[in-house]
DNA sequence: GTATGTGCAAATCATTTGCATTCTC
DNA sequence: GAGAATGCAAATGATTTGCACATAC
């Protein structure tokens, strides 16, 4: 239950940085919410909690989360950042709709012999990969823009 | 040659838009340079050149660039924005250096595959995807924090 | 002639930062 | 008590936008 506030202490204690309630609450905030999640709507969810803590601090917090591999950071479109949990959850894609915004994460075990393979084709010592796919999905079909069609906004 | 310019004229009528000197020049720059380019970049570059461009109208036209398939936008590490050129160019992913930023183009036709079996799957029509895998590379790893190491940052 | 495109400077918007105050260790 | 972390408000920096003028069709 409380596994990523354990990870998390821990991790403070290493970097011998300081055990906050702020910090402590920004995480179980996020955990307790299921899925993706951006600073704007948790920055809220805090608040009508009563909890008060700044947007800075919670700027200040999620590089620390990402740190120690609880979160990671994720850009459905250009500038759209949202954040997921990763602790005890298999790596995943996300499959993006161009048309209504849905995502759909699917999980593609190819990518760890890509990884492996890089590795050895150009001596990285690789750390991690991100793929994005993106499509309309089949109830946006119909609106989707042809060859220079109506409209294009990413 | 002049191949880009062409396709871009021709984009320009089918969307009845205007054919401008300053969109023409800001195209002939990006193909003249090989590899990434960035907006600074290329608004500096074209000011050298005696080429007066605003970086409005930059801003303006690289969306219809991208829009009719001569460039790519790719983002390196967080808000580091590039663009590529795509016409004529083979679809590549980037391995990155997470020590000196270091780009390697490879390409993966195992993605393809990927994209039919997600369109079965999902009912989506895919439109494309971008794939990044982030290391360090061979002089880098020296450097490399370790679990929690000296320093983290993207 | 009209609608589009341009340049400029001001506006945006998410994120970062400086600084005085408050907490952890 | 010293160094970190917080909150606030101001700074940043890339991108966007409003508007007056220029220009493509």
């Amino acid at each position: 239950m409380d596994t990523e506030l354990q990870i998390f202490r821990e991790y403070i204690r290493h970097r011998g940085l300081r055990r906050t309630p702020e910090r402590e609450q920004i995480l179980r905030e996020i955990f307790q919410t299921s899925g993706h999640f951006h600073v704007d709507g948790l920055y809220v969810k805090l608040r009508q909690q009563g909890i008060k803590v700044s947007r800075a601090s919670i700027y200040r917090a999620l590089p620390l989360f990402i740190d120690c591999g609880l979160i990671r950071e994720v850009e459905f479109s250009r500038g759209q950042w949202h954040y997921e949990h990763i602790y005890g959850q298999a790596h995943h894609s996300h499959l993006l709709c161009l048309g209504c915004g849905k995502t759909v994460e699917f999980e593609e075990p190819g990518l760890k012999a890509l990884e492996k393979r890089l590795a050895r084709l150009y001596g990285f010592r690789i750390k991690g990969h991100q793929l994005k796919v993106q499509g309309y999905c089949a109830s946006c079909q119909g609106a989707e823009r042809g060859p220079w069609g109506p409209e294009l906004r990413e």
